[in-house]
Parts: structure tokens; C-alpha cells; sequence
DNA sequence: CATCTTAGTTCAGGGACAAAAACAAGGCCT
DNA sequence: AGGCCTTGTTTTTGTCCCTGAACTAAGATG
């Protein structure tokens, strides 16, 4: 309660430069007069303030539009080109690093292998080091021009500035790959979970767009979720908001790999399925899991009905507009069986709260979460564009 | 994302004034100059601010004290008398209304017992109207003294202005209390849920003072919980999240009165925990529940069990930093067992949340539903006190 | 070529906060 | 008792920001 939060006029310019920019990055090339429309702001301001952005190159101009009789609209557009961000994904069997410009698109990217044992941190925060090295070569942009460096790990990451990271399943414990990273580097660095980083990918370029309220849900072999409330990622009050994967849906029941018992992901994470399958795999998950999927084995229902139960739990408890699934395994249930996924929601949720909300696929492919990752660095930059400039100099 | 959001120097002052209208009403009797310090504004913004407020008649002195070796420091405080708040709990045996002064220190109230069967909300909404009437009467005080009237409802609130309220248990579906309640009064009008008003409550006054992240649950007849993030209450889409006792904790298991299956509330809402004791009640709920703590009947281990499994699934998904338990059964539980509850919930949880989380009782009693409605009122206060006057009139 | 229409820019005006200076009110020392 | 010091509060001055209105730009129309 303590926390100072005073305003000054300062932080009105910075607001509204953020309005704009977000008005111009959403909506794609728009002219001024659009932007004074659907921002709220007076032509005058749009005018000055488009006039410094343009200036800083961050905004450029994007040819014209007729009017019906009068002067032409000139369209204005975010620069992709004003700078990059670098997303990554640690994920159990690799590392992955992609260089995206400002409008997300990818320019470059680079993996490596991780041996399943073998994590040690080191060797990550070495990989993460060089990829960053090979994309930025590979695409020809010099490190000046990149805002920051985005990171999704598994586990739960601490708040604060070393990135501290749990993640039980990996062998890590109080990790600071943050700490490791800022070795190499002094770009800006944001590490969070990657199901988070998902989350955020397709809460801004797949199916969540435009949601205030949502969940998206990671289906893989872990189990995860993003809460989104008010437009933003929720993180509680240590950053590990959205492990729907260790609630419970089955009081005493079956033993979960955190030391639970009847943990979602001990019924829906792709191990619990196979298991409750007979299925031994042979090392291909998708493959078995299709399997599976094609055998019509009564397993296939119970999972449904159970994944019903664990959403239907996220509608009554967060009464979001809309739930994303995701994940490979997610994506692969859904894509035959969305239906009944809504179905069994349904049988389990109170009738407002489903009514309200609508139960989507995701859209976004494996690279979600490296894109994600990157978005959190463009979240920060259409938060705050760019340090303002010395006036008098300019 | 279209919502016009801009910003003008306006807004700032409204801002900052509502930031200094809280500081001092949650610091009590504070110096102009400690205000500079807990709010970051500068002294002169202060000064000038603080002379508007005193000459409203919202802020008023609260004498001086003595400062080493120089001026002493006038100390002002928010003036309790400025305005009053009606708070009205609307329950499955009563209405009951309740009149506030700015402090929240109660004036005046009254009971309308109703039938258990009849809710018939004409009925309810006359009642309302009279009560307020009468605590109007009570305490000498006019309608113009009053600041809005906020009431506390079971059941879903739509949003929106008619305050359609969706109750299945009190029999009602789609009731327009705001309405009705309109036809009355031209005062404002706040409607919610009352598991809401009371999480309200103890948010602000309660055990749950301070805390930004949190969530305040409701154990009664039913069973619900507030979630609290960033420090306000969350709703999500349609008003309906919190809906905690309708989630799911054993996949098809005892039946519920909202017609699933294996509800939280099915374990420990108390007419749950009376039947899995088998004690058949001669009407006083609160001694029978007595009884059964008293018997050391394996049900008590059980109903903690089971309430550990539904804390923590909150710990695991909301990632709190505080968990308040109230409501009559909650308070009778937690006196004599809130360790093992707190142990329950940590077999439930993961590490890190869990160590993130403290599990603490309610300190309002049953008057903190009618206290929390009224608290919606205060809030509208600190948030846009008053709206600015004509300044050349001034 | 004059007029109309729409788009965008410039400028005066007023509101808001910060920093600094001035003022106020008491204690302390000589 | 009077000057000096310390702390609290108010006034003054300056800078920043937004808006509304006047103004310029650029094309269409007849």
C-alpha cells in the first residue's frame, strides 16, 4: 500500500505515446486521422506526438489512401525493421533460439540438442549465448539493434533480477539462468516459464487475441496454464500463478511425478495417458499418442471427461471469455475432439460462467513458446518506447 | 483493445487526489508532511490538494504534534461524518441493513427475518428500502448524507446497471434487484455477490489488510471464495469467478445441489459434512457442527483433507500471498484446526506457492457481509471523491 | 480556376506538478 | 529577551502536456 504511485504530467506523454503505438501496432497501417478516432486523443496531439515517433523511426510511413473528395490519408506503420527481439525456448530436449523483428516475423533460428540427462546449466546459458551469436549473424542485425532477449524455462522462475529458476522435472533448482546469461550479455534479458511465454504468444497472435479475460492452456508433457486477467499475464504474488497441472482432481488419487496424488497432469500429461493406455512407448509420444486416439479405447473418454473436469474448474474458479488449448498434445486431442472436450466441460461447469466463455484450439505451432518469449520484449517496448530523447538537442 | 484510454492533465489530478485521499485513510491521522513522503507527490502538490479536501469538508484537522526543535506538524484525517454508506446482506434467512460512516464503524441497523421458502423479491427489495429508511431515521442521518448503498446478494451478478442476479438456491433466476431497488432510490446503487462483499471486507479491514494478491473463502451453507489481484477484486468475464465450491476435487464423485458431481461444496459445505458424519439436524447448524468437531469422528480428518485439497489447488493456481478462511463454518473449523488445515493444504501444494502463501482465519464477524457492501461504496469514495467543483466559483 | 472537402499542423491558453524560495512556528542558547 | 536553528507549510516560478481553434495542405469537382 506503500508503493508510491504518484503521477506527473511525464508520465501522461508516456501513456499516451504507448496508447498510440499500441493503436499502431494492432491496427496495422492507419492514418492519423484513424489513430485520433480510435485513441481518444485530440488531432493535435496525434500530430506531434506521430511526428516524433516518425523522427525516431520507430513509426514509418506506408503509402497513402483516397478520400472521397478531400486531402489523402497518409498510413502510418510500426517500423518492423526498428529494432529485434530474440526469443528462446529451454525446453527438456532443446534449446531453441529465434531472432523475430517487431512484427514477430522470424528472421532466424537455431537449435541444439540437449541430451534428455543432461541440463546442466552452463551448457544452456552457453547455448542461449551462441544462438543469440548465429541468429544475429545469420540475419545480418548488429546487437545495437535488438531490444532484449526473451527466455521461456520450464519449472517456476523466481521473481527478481537473476532469474532464479524451479523446475523439479529438469533437474534444476534454484537456477539463476539469468545470472548466467547477464555474463554474456548486457542486453535486456526477461526469463520466464514457458507455458507463460505460450500463453502470451497466443494471447497476442493466435486465438486469445484481443481477450481481457483468458486461459491458456499448455498440453504436453507437462501441464500448465496461463490465467490472463485484465489483458495481462496474472503471476501472483510469486510468479507461479498457473500450475493447473498439480491441482486436484481426484483427492488421494493416482501418484503424480511432483510427489502428489491426483494432480491433473496424473491423468492428462501425455506419460498418465499412455500409462492409463498400456501403451510402453518406444520413444515416439505423437506416435503412440495417435495410437491411442485411433484405438477408440475407453481411455480416450476418461481423458476427455478429466480434461472437462480441469477446465470446467478454470470456468468456475476464473470465469474467463475464452480458454485456449494448447500444446502438441492438446492440439492433437483437439483437433478430433474439441466437441466433446466441450461437452464434458460443459456436464462439469455452472451454467453462467460456460455460457460466457468459448473453448478454442490454439493456433500457434511449436515455435509459441520462442515467440512468446520474444513478445515479452515487445510488450515491453510498446509499453515503453524508447527512453524520450533530449528535447533541447533535437 | 478499442477502448479510448488516453489520458489528460485532468486525470492526473483526479489521480493523485484519490492517492492522497487513501493514504490518509488508511494511515489514520497523518502530517501534510509525511503525505509528501508516503505518497512521492511533491509538498506543494500536497499543500494545495489538502487545502481543497479541508475546504470540501472531507479531510479534516486531527490535532498537532510536537516535531524535534521545529514546527510541529498539523496531523488531518479523512472527516468520518462527510458522508455514510448503506450496506445491505441479503441472506437465505435474512435482510439484513446496515448504516456506515466513513470509518466504517456501524450507526445503525436492522433484521427482516424471512421464510426459508419465500423470497419473493418484491419482498426483498421493499424490505431493502425500508431499511434503509429506517437506519436513516436511527441515526438522524439525511439521504444526502449518503454516499450509495451497497448489497450483498447469493449468487451471480450480471453486470451491468439492473443488477440481474442469477440464485438458484434462493430461487431466483434473472431477478432485476437493481430495478427494483431504482424504483426506490435515486441513490447509487452497488449489487454483488455476497461471498464478494464479505472478501471485501476482510480484504480491507479484515485479516486480509494489505495483502495485494490473495483470496478470501466463504464456508457456510455454501461455499465460495473472492480472488483478490493487484489488489482488487476479480470478476472475470461475467462477474461470476470465485465459484470455488463448484469446482471439482473428486471427478465423478458425491453428488451437489448445483447438479454435478464431486463438488468441493459436496465435501465440506456444511450440509455435506453433517451427512458424511451422519447426524440428521434438528435445525441449529452451528451445535451440530460442534458436535461432530467435538466426537472425533474420522469425518473431521476427512472435511480437513478435503478442504486442504481445495486450498490448495488455489495455492497451486492463484499463487496468493495470503488465504483468508471465513464464514461460520470456516471460522469453527479454523479455531480449533487450523494447523492441520495448514498441513493438509501443504500436502497438496507445490514447494514454492505454498511457502508464498499464509493461511490465516477471518476476524469479521457476521455482520462482515453487510460491512463489505458498504465497502463498495467507500471504494467509489476513495476513487473519484467528489466530483471537482466549479473552481471559479471557489 | 474558384470552391469544396478532408487531412494534418501550428499556436495560444490553461491545467498540473516540481523545485526553490519564502513564510510560519516552535525550541534552544546566550 | 532576542537571535539562530530546525522543521513544517505555503507561495512563486518554471516546465510540461493536452486541447481547441485557426490555419495550411492536397486533392476533387464543376
Amino acid at each position: 500500500m506503500a508503493r508510491p504511485q504518484r503521477r506527473t504530467v511525464r508520465d501522461i506523454r508516456r501513456g499516451n505515446r504507448a496508447v498510440l503505438l499500441r493503436a499502431l501496432y494492432f491496427s496495422g497501417p492507419t492514418s492519423r486521422n484513424d489513430l485520433t478516432a480510435c485513441t481518444g486523443l485530440s488531432a493535435a496531439t496525434v500530430s506531434t506526438m506521430t511526428a516524433d515517433l516518425l523522427s525516431e523511426n520507430i513509426v514509418v510511413e506506408a503509402g497513402q489512401v483516397e478520400s472521397d473528395g478531400g486531402r489523402p490519408r497518409v498510413l502510418l506503420r510500426v517500423n518492423p525493421e526498428y529494432g529485434f527481439a530474440v526469443g528462446v525456448d529451454v525446453a527438456e530436449t532443446h534449446v531453441r533460439v529465434g531472432l523475430f523483428d517487431l512484427e514477430m516475423t522470424e528472421r532466424a533460428k537455431v537449435d541444439y540438442m540437449l541430451r534428455p540427462a543432461r541440463h546442466d546449466p552452463e551448457l544452456v546459458a552457453r547455448h542461449i549465448l551462441s544462438g543469440v551469436e548465429v541468429v544475429l549473424s545469420d540475419a545480418g542485425v548488429s546487437p545495437e539493434q535488438v531490444l532484449g532477449i526473451g527466455v521461456g524455462v520450464p519449472g517456476i522462475v523466481e521473481p527478481g533480477a537473476d532469474g532464479v529458476i524451479h523446475a523439479k522435472t529438469f533437474g534444476w533448482d534454484g537456477v539463476p539462468l539469468g545470472a548466467l546469461l547477464r555474463r554474456g550479455t548486457s542486453l535486456p534479458l526477461y526469463v520466464d516459464n514457458g507455458a507463460k511465454t505460450m500463453g502470451q504468444a497466443e494471447l497476442w497472435f493466435g486465438s486469445g487475441r484481443g481477450a481481457s479475460e483468458a486461459v491458456i492452456v499448455l498440453l504436453g508433457v507437462g501441464v500448465g496454464a496461463t490465467i490472463v486477467a485484465d489483458g495481462t499475464t496474472f503471476r501472483g504474488v510469486s510468479s507461479s500463478a498457473g500450475e493447473w497441472g498439480h491441482t486436484k482432481i481426484v483427492a488421494g488419487g493416482r501418484p503424480c511425478r511432483c510427489g502428489g496424488r491426483g494432480c491433473l497432469e496424473a491423468y492428462i500429461g501425455i506419460e498418465a495417458i499412455l500409462d492409463r493406455a498400456g501403451v510402453t512407448s518406444r520413444g515416439n509420444w505423437e506416435e503412440d499418442l495417435a495410437a491411442v486416439l485411433a484405438s477408440k479405447s475407453p481411455v480416450v473418454e476418461e481423458t476427455i471427461t478429466y480434461l472437462g473436469v480441469g477446465l470446467a474448474n478454470l470456468v468456475n474458479l476464473i470465469n474467463p471469455e475464452k480458454i485456449v488449448i494448447g500444446g502438441w498434445v492438446g492440439i492433437q486431442l483437439g483437433e478430433s475432439l474439441l466437441p466433446e472436450i466441450r461437452r464434458a466441460t460443459a456436464a462439469n461447469s455452472l451454467a453462467e460462467p460456460y455460457a460466457a466463455t468459448s473453448i478454442v484450439l490454439g493456433r500457434l505451432g511449436p515455435d509459441a513458446v520462442a515467440l512468446g518469449a520474444a513478445t515479452l520484449v515487445l510488450e515491453e517496448f510498446l509499453n515503453a518506447p524508447q527512453v524520450a530523447r533530449i528535447t533541447a538537442a533535437g
